[in-house]
RNA sequence: GCUGACGUAGCUCAACUGGUAGAGCAGCUGAUUUGUAAUCAGCAGGUUAAGGGUUCGAGUCCCUUCGUCAGCUCCA
């Protein structure tokens, strides 16, 4: 291996350089800066260090703090450094993974006690130093001997090294007094991490299996310029000023309290009407579409579920049975039900069905529950009493596709159209645990990739992600802040259908079995009004507000006008209420201001005298605009009607 | 479910190393009649999450249970 390698750079230029040359070289032989700023370098598509020698020709592209993958790179060195610091003040630790992630890093430890707030300032502040020093990251390829000699302290690095191949090549990195087993790459030497910060500490399961023990792990963030890590750190604060936990409270949306249950929703009045409104939206624009509504309930006898095959594979998720009803035998038990469709399958199996009749889509707003484990509760993000928009189609195969596209289509209107929310769409194919044939997974899987093809959308694959019963189609949402949240979900089931021996006349006067599809756009009211919570902080647009306007009398002699104004507005449709409370006008706009109301309709002496009224803009501060009142209540009627999404 | 932290009035928070619960806002009453983000005064409000223990004495220390939070696992 003499001579020279040909260097292909992205704009596919070539430069030739001697054998063994290093990324670095290559970014050297472009220029002074781009090797100043260089950070790591695409060798073929993989990521390697800077100072890696090259012995083969390759395809090279030198990255730079601008590139997404160069912040993995960091993030993964400044897991390092955080084992450096961590070594350093806890010499009894043991070290498991620390991988960069999606909006930082982290590092698992094993330690005699867990960390404490002090303790990740003391770490922080050590990382400093690491940083200071700026230690080179020295990449070694090893033999396993090696690498078991200097990783005979710890366990969970052997265990870890004892499951790579023959074939796959052993590296270590050190930097200064460190050592880690790891594939890397890094940047080029501690002192390129000099942003970053330590959010906090919190037990993680050894390689993710709640079977195995505990470790503790310290969770950062790091970036390139200062000014990225502080926009960060303002985006946490951001979405901790918009927690739908804190607003629920505030805007007096709902509670959840401990005389009724963790994970249980009460929906007070202005939360109820937004559940209202999205309720009416999606029955609104689903009889458009062809569903028929439907109402089942929430109990039944627990034969349906094992029917099903939810008992015993889905039980760790229900509530356990109930006796029997009153003068039945003992040996019948009820359960509340967690999903709705062997209900709708027995209406669906009430009587006999043509081809003519496919599609079938049947829809219920309904309430489940599931008994999720305690630690996994978050408000109304995930909770135990659920309430889908759930529905149901029965179509034949050569329709799937067709409808898929439809629910596709219904989704986009919803998400897209109504809410301006960006989305993306995962294919989630069959997990390990599953009911079915790899065959009948085949065609299912097969059906929902081409529906998806057909509507030209861009999806990501999710390898195992679906239901035990089938394949799904996951949306995910994009809110105001950048963050993602589960939404819709489209499932695909061959399974059901067969469990509970579906049938329908074909036009050859034959029995056939229809496929199911299981599909729902909100996901369930609570995660979605949820979401729409921090989406929108609690400014709700007109259509969603709980209250819409609100009348605001500037003294005693207009109250009478204000409470005609109010009945005005309510025989109009609109959510009104007036505020005629004994406190100075400065003090109730700002309460108004406070409870998000999209309209104050400030009304005084002149208002009244000439039919107008003072219309402050939720938001808007001082700038107020005087209208004739049968003209704002167009204007608030036609923002309602429309679904307009401001103010 | 697991690991850790936490739980004081409706809300946000005080209460020295154990010494006998306090403030602002909200609420109620009254005065004030207000022109676009907090008028003034008075009153009321707590078995300190629940239960048990240590102690002359527990909001404070210990145990159990419940709940909340950060994660893990799981998930709409």
């Amino acid at each position: 291996m003499t001579g020279e390698i040909r260097i292909t750079l992205p704009d596919g230029s070539v430069r030739a350089l001697p054998a063994g040359a290093t990324a670095r070289a290559v970014a050297e032989s472009i220029g002074v800066r781009l090797a100043r700023d260089a950070v790591a370098a695409k060798v073929n598509g993989e990521i390697w260090d800077l100072s890696r020698p090259i012995h083969q020709d390759a395809a090279v592209e030198i990255l730079t703090p601008n590139s997404a993958d160069a912040l993995y790179v960091l993030r993964h060195s400044s897991a390092h450094i955080l084992a450096t610091a961590v070594r350093q003040l806890f010499p009894e630790a043991k070290i498991g993974f620390g991988p960069p992630i999606d909006d930082g890093f982290y590092y698992d430890f094993e330690v005699p006690r867990p960390f404490t707030p002090e303790d990740l300032e003391r770490i922080e502040q050590r990382m400093h130093e690491v940083v200071k020093a700026d230690y080179p990251f020295v990449r070694e390829e090893v033999d396993r001997q090696d690498a078991r000699r200097r990783f005979k302290d710890d366990p969970l690095k052997l265990e870890r090294l004892e499951e790579l191949g023959d074939d796959q090549i052993i590296s270590v990195y050190t930097d200064g007094p460190f050592v880690d087993l790891c594939r890397g790459p890094h940047v080029p030497g501690t002192g390129h991490v000099k942003h970053f910060k330590l959010l906090h500490a919190a037990g993680a399961y050894w390689r993710g299996d709640s079977r195995r023990q505990m470790l503790q792990r310290i969770y950062g963030t790091a970036y390139f310029s200062k000014d990225d890590l502080a926009a960060d750190l303002r985006r946490r604060e951001e979405a901790e000023r918009r927690d739908h936990r804190v607003l629920g409270k505030q805007l007096d949306l709902f509670s959840i309290q401990e005389d009724i249950g963790p994970g249980l929703i009460l929906w007070h009045p202005r939360g109820a009407t937004i559940q209202f409104e999205l309720r009416r939206l999606i029955e609104d624009e689903i009889l458009k579409r062809g569903y028929q509504l439907v109402y089942t309930p929430h109990v039944t006898r627990e034969q349906l579920f094992f029917r099903s095959g939810h008992l015993p594979l889905y039980e760790h998720n229900q509530y356990p049975a109930m006796a029997a009803g009153a003068g039945e035998a003992e040996d019948i038990r009820y359960r509340t039900k967690p999903m709705n469709c062997p209900m709708h399958i027995l209406i669906y199996a009430s009587r006999q069905r043509s081809y003519r009749d496919l599609p079938i889509r049947l829809a219920e707003v309904a309430n489940v529950y599931r008994n999720e484990l305690s630690g996994t509760l978050h408000g109304m993000l995930r909770v135990r009493g659920l309430t889908m928009d759930d529905a149901h189609i029965f179509c034949r195969e050569d329709q799937i596709e067709q409808e898929i596209f439809e629910m596709l289509d219904l989704t986009d209107f919803v998400l897209s159209q109504t809410f301006g929310l960006q989305y993306r769409l995962d294919l989630a194919t069959r997990p390990e645990k599953k009911l079915g044939s790899d065959e009948v997974w085949d065609v299912a899987e097969g059906a929902l990739k081409r529906a998806l093809e057909r509507g030209k959308l861009t999806y990501g694959l999710d390898v195992g992600g679906g239901a035990f019963y089938g394949p799904k189609i996951d949306v995910k949402l994009k809110d105001a802040i950048g963050r993602e949240w589960q939404g819709t979900t489209i499932q695909l089931d061959y399974e059901l259908p067969e469990r509970f021996q579906l049938e329908y006349a074909g036009s050859d006067n034959r029995p056939h079995r229809p496929v199911m599809m299981h599909r729902a756009i909100y996901g369930t009211l609570e995660r979605f009004v949820g979401m729409l919570i921090e989406h929108f902080a609690g400014a709700f647009p007109v259509w969603l507000a709980p209250e819409q306007v609100r009348v605001l009398p500037i003294a005693e002699a207009q109250i009478a006008g204000a409470r005609a104004m109010h009945e005005r507005l309510r025989a109009a449709g609109i959510r009104s209420s007036v505020d005629d409370r004994n406190d100075t006008l400065n003090y109730r706009v700002r309460d108004g201001e406070l409870m998000k109301v999209p309209y104050m309709a400030v009304v005084g002496q002149r208002e009244l005298e000439q039919g107008t009224v003072a219309v402050r803009v939720r938001g808007a501060g001082k700038k107020q605009e005087i209208l004739p009142v049968d003209q704002f209540i167009a204007r608030v009627k036609g923002e309602i009607a429309t679904r307009a999404l401001a103010p």
